[in-house]
RNA sequence: GGCGGGGUCGCCAAGUGGUAAGGCACGGCUCUGCAAAAGCUGCAUCGUCGGUUCGAUUCCGACCCUCGCCUCCA
C-alpha cells in the first residue's frame, strides 16, 4: 500500500509519488500566516495538519524539505504600521515569533524554511519581470502591473485549475463592481501595487516605480525560489483556493519557467474550516480563539493538537469547549496506559529496529487512506484497550512492555502528542500519602477519607491497586 | 445566482449494497474498605419522500436543512 492524497488538482483521491523520485527529499509547501495579529485556532487548524502530513510523509520514508512563508506585507499590516508608528520589521516581527512560539505549542515541528516576503523582493520583481516579457503581465494607467488571464489563456494555459468557474455566472458583488480599477479585466489581479500616499513608508523601488508586490506573487517567488520551479505539495486552507492558490498556478506557469509536461505543483491539498458554532471561526466574525486564549483556560497545547487533528482534514470541524474537555479525558486515558507500560518496561530496552507491530501496520493503513485520522485514533484506542487488559492480567512481560511502548513511541512520532509534562510531586502530598497509608493499614477508612479529600484539594488523586497507592495529577 | 462540502447514538466522528468503527458522556457488572483506574457489558436502523435491487444508511431522483468559496481570509 501506498499513501494515498485527495488532490485538488484533480478532485479526487491520487497515490503520492515524489515528482523526482531521484531527488533527495519531497519538496513540501504550505501558505502560512499573515503577521498582522495572534493567530487563531482556526489558522492553526491548516498549520497542525500540514505538520500532521509531514510527520507522516517521514514516517512513511520520505524526506521532505517544510517551506512555510510569513506574510509579512499586506494591506492590514500597512494600515497597522501606519496607526502604530512602528516599523514593518518592528510590527510584524512580535507576531512572528509569537507565531512561532504557538506553533511550538502545538507541537509542530519548525518548517526547515520560513521565508518572509520582503526578503524575496528581487525575486517577486524578476517573476513579474519574467511575466511581462511574455506579454502576460501589463502595466495599467494606476502604475500598477496586473496579470492579464486572457494573454496567459492565449498561451495555451489554463486559468481554473483549481476551481470550475464561469465569469459570466459570477456574482458582481458591490465591492468588486465598485471599485475603479484600470485593469484590462476584472478579473486580472494585482502582480505589483504602485505606491499610494496610505501606504506610508512601506515601499520598494521597482522598474515600475516605487510600490510593493501584490500578495498572490509572494508564495510563487517564494516557494519556487527554494524549492525550485516545480514541487511536490502545496497546502493551505480551502479558502486560499481561489483566487490565491489559482493565481499561484497562473503566475508560475505563465513564467515558463517549468520543464516542459512538468506543473509548477503536482499535489495540492486544502484543509477545511474549523467552525464554531456552525460558523467558520474568523477574525471578522469575532467567534475566535487564539492558542494563548485556550492556555489562559487552563488548556494545553497538546490538547489543542489532539482536537485539531481529531477529524478529517477535509470536513469542516465544530470546534466547542466540550470538545476540548472530552479531548482531556482521552487523553488522560492514553496517557495512563503510556505510563504503565513505560513502569512495566523498566531498563528493558528493546531493538531499535523492532518489525512495525499489528498497531503500526493498521495505523499506516489507516493513514495512507487519504490521512484517515478518525480510523486512526480508533486503531490507537483499540490498541489503549488491550494494553490495559495485558497489563491488568499481568501477562505483559518487561520486555512485550518495551516493544509496545516503542511501538507507539513510533505512531506517536506521527501525532506529536509527547508525553504528559511529569508534575514534580509536591513534599506535602507526599506526607498526606504516607499518612493515609497509615490510616489505611490501621484500618480507620474515615481518617483515610479524610486525607484523600485533602489530597484532592491539593490537586492530587489517588489510586490504590495491590501494588500500593499512588498519586496522580488531577 | 454559479461552484463545492455536509446532514450517522446526548455530543464529536469513521464507514459500508447484506442491518453501523472509535472517542467523550451515561447505565450495569467485576475489582475495591469505599472510591478511582482498568476490564467486561448496555445504549443508533444512518435528514425527508420516492425509485433501482433479493436486499440501501451506502446507488439514482426530488425535496428540506446547513456550511464554505465566488471579496481580504488558514
Amino acid at each position: 500500500m501506498a499513501l494515498r492524497l485527495f488532490n485538488s488538482l484533480h478532485r479526487r483521491v491520487e497515490e503520492f509519488t515524489p515528482l523526482f523520485p531521484d531527488a533527495e527529499s519531497v519538496g513540501f509547501y504550505c501558505c502560512g500566516p499573515t503577521v498582522y495579529d495572534f493567530g487563531h485556532i482556526g489558522n492553526f487548524r491548516t498549520f497542525v495538519f500540514a505538520d500532521l502530513l509531514r510527520r507522516y510523509l517521514e514516517f512513511r520514508g520520505f524526506r521532505v524539505n517544510h517551506v512555510m512563508n510569513i506574510t509579512d506585507v499586506e494591506d492590514k499590516i500597512i494600515r497597522q504600521v501606519a496607526a502604530t508608528g512602528q516599523s514593518l520589521a518592528e510590527f510584524t516581527g512580535q507576531y512572528t515569533e509569537a507565531f512561532l512560539a504557538d506553533l511550538a505549542t502545538l507541537s509542530c515541528l519548525k518548517p526547515h524554511f520560513l521565508p518572509k516576503a520582503t526578503d524575496y523582493i528581487p525575486q517577486i520583481i524578476d517573476l513579474i519581470q519574467r511575466l511581462e516579457q511574455r506579454g502576460i503581465a501589463y502595466r495599467a494607467g494606476d502604475g500598477s502591473v496586473y496579470f492579464s488571464i486572457n494573454k496567459y489563456r492565449a498561451c495555451g494555459c489554463c486559468y481554473g485549475q483549481l476551481v470550475t468557474l464561469d465569469p459570466e455566472a459570477q456574482r458582481r458583488t458591490e465591492r468588486v463592481s465598485g471599485d475603479s480599477y484600470d485593469k484590462d479585466d476584472l478579473a486580472d489581479f494585482a502582480l505589483w501595487k504602485a505606491r499610494v500616499p496610505g501606504d506610508g513608508v512601506v515601499f520598494w523601488d521597482s522598474p515600475w516605480g516605487e510600490g510593493r508586490p501584490g500578495w498572490h506573487i509572494e508564495c510563487s517567488a517564494m516557494s519556487m525560489a527554494i524549492l525550485g520551479p516545480s514541487f511536490d505539495l502545496h497546502l493551505g486552507g480551502e479558502d486560499l483556493a481561489f483566487p490565491h492558490h489559482e493565481d499561484e498556478i497562473a503566475q508560475s506557469e505563465g513564467t515558463g519557467l517549468q520543464q516542459p509536461g512538468r506543473p509548477f505543483v503536482k499535489h495540492w491539498v486544502h484543509a477545511a474550516h474549523l467552525l464554531v458554532d456552525g460558523k467558520k471561526m474568523s477574525k471578522s466574525l469575532g467567534n475566535f480563539f487564539t492558542v494563548r486564549d485556550l492556555l489562559g483556560q487552563g488548556f494545553q497545547g497538546r490538547e489543542i493538537r489532539f482536537l485539531l487533528i481529531s477529524a478529517h482534514y477535509r470536513e469542516t470541524f465544530n470546534f466547542t469547549r466540550d470538545g476540548l474537555e472530552a479531548t482531556r479525558s482521552a487523553l488522560a486515558r492514553l496517557d495512563a496506559t503510556v505510563a504503565q507500560l513505560t513502569e512495566r518496561a523498566g531498563s528493558e530496552v528493546p531493538e531499535t529496529s523492532t518489525p512495525p507491530s499489528a498497531l503500526e501496520m493498521s495505523f499506516t493503513e489507516a493513514l495512507d487512506d487519504d490521512l484517515n485520522v478518525s480510523k486512526a485514533w480508533a486503531v490507537i484506542f483499540d490498541w489503549v484497550r488491550e494494553t490495559n487488559a495485558a497489563l491488568a492480567s499481568g501477562s505483559l512481560s518487561p520486555s512485550a512492555a518495551a516493544a509496545r511502548l516503542q511501538s507507539w513511541l513510533r505512531v506517536d512520532g506521527v501525532m506529536g502528542l509527547g508525553g504528559r509534562p511529569v508534575a514534580e510531586v509536591p513534599a506535602a502530598a507526599i506526607a498526606l500519602l504516607e499518612k493515609r497509608n497509615a490510616a489505611k493499614a490501621a484500618r480507620d477508612f474515615g481518617m483515610a477519607d479524610t486525607v484523600r479529600n485533602e489530597l484532592k484539594a491539593l490537586g492530587w488523586t489517588v489510586e490504590d491497586s495491590k501494588t500500593g497507592s499512588k498519586l496522580k495529577r488531577l
